[in-house]
DNA sequence: GTCGGATTGGCACCAGGTATCAGTATGAAC
DNA sequence: GTTCATACTGATACCTGGTGCCAATCCGAC
């Protein structure tokens, strides 16, 4: 019976949590043919929580208020937000948006946060885009934050459609720039602060 | 000691539990005031699982590939794919999709189907978009399929430059259409500085 | 040999339940 | 009044997935 050192078995229940947190300290027993008192005690050392707390810190990361608001579906966190005048959103590129190869961010993600900011940054019920003429000017690439600012230029209230432009930067380099249509549902502009996002 | 009725009780109980998926049967013992025995009938008859099934059935919807990566590789599947001419791809307006408030997919997800196909379409190492102008010419709803299709007007091998024109139906109804002009890298040493995709 | 860290076993205990049975309260039907 | 159904409460046994603690064992280094 050959065993594993200890640092090398800590190093692959970490992993083995990372990749699967739904895991008991039962399983991992098979997983790893150590002891549950093993485990227990590895997991101690490496701060793990329990089964039941990682499933809880799950549910609260996802049910985070921020997150879970009308906000909780925009690509990137708000930083600042007027409504019917500007806002503000950070983005920062992680592996998942970029081209494996080169590094550089899928443009629909930097589509995606400009888009979300537009849409958020509408004092309205509804609101959906409906057009859109816009700018790759630079890649942005992994780990850079992606600084989006969006501008109401027309919130057009009465007509029903509002013009939002919006400048990305990385640091002072500007990376994007569109100009959006947004269809508003005419109405309740500043009736609750009801924009959907 | 008025009681309430089980009806209203019950619905109270729905609405605590929907606000504060956290909460566990002792704690709803003393909000609504009633024996812990009857909560745990209550939930029950309303068939609300108990605390820890909840949090996981939520821990398991933020770790769901499918949510946590939204907007991964190429959205959508491609059905077929001629290279330099023409792409189709198919992709389904599911819940993560949509605005929760109206069933309307949010328009970076469209764009983000029409964008990866215009890039796969290009037969080159590195395609970025380079800029876009796009109209949403319909809402697409929940549960509705996305079919695009790329056609490319320029191939540009020489430029560096393609135009790819991109149409998303559902049924015979045109939900989106957009021009995209690509960099590709044959041609174009100079990446930097160029767009992205 | 002996020492010490690593590992294991065992037991008590905990939260937050399920499942089940028995007892009480209350109001309507006869 | 009695009877009956429904609602509610109490009590107990049991379950999972742990924590906390203590003692025993293994195993290599000295």
């Amino acid at each position: 019976m050959e065993r594993m050192p200890k640092k090398q078995r800590h190093q692959q229940l970490a992993r083995l949590i990372e990749e699967n947190p739904f895991l008991t300290d039962r399983e991992l027993t098979r997983l790893l043919k150590v002891s549950i008192q093993t485990i227990r005690l590895d997991r101690l050392e490496l701060a793990i929580p329990e089964l039941r707390e990682r499933l809880k810190l799950m549910a609260e990361r996802s049910y985070d208020p921020v997150r879970s608001l009308p906000l909780h579906e925009v690509i990137g966190d708000i930083l600042d937000l007027q409504l019917d005048k500007s806002g503000i959103s950070m983005f920062e590129i992680r592996d998942e948006h970029v081209f494996s190869r080169s590094g550089i961010a899928r443009g629909h993600h930097v589509f995606a946060q400009a888009n979300s900011l537009a849409v958020a940054v509408i004092n309205d019920e509804i609101a959906l885009t409906a057009s859109a003429d816009i700018r790759f000017i630079r890649p942005a690439r992994l780990g850079e934050k992606c600084i989006a600012k969006a501008y109401v230029r027309s919130s057009g209230v009465q007509k029903g459609k509002a013009k939002v432009e919006v400048f990305t930067y990385v640091g002072d380099e500007m990376v994007f720039q569109g100009n959006f249509v947004i269809y508003r549902s005419a109405g309740a502009a500043d009736v609750e602060g009801a924009g959907e996002a």
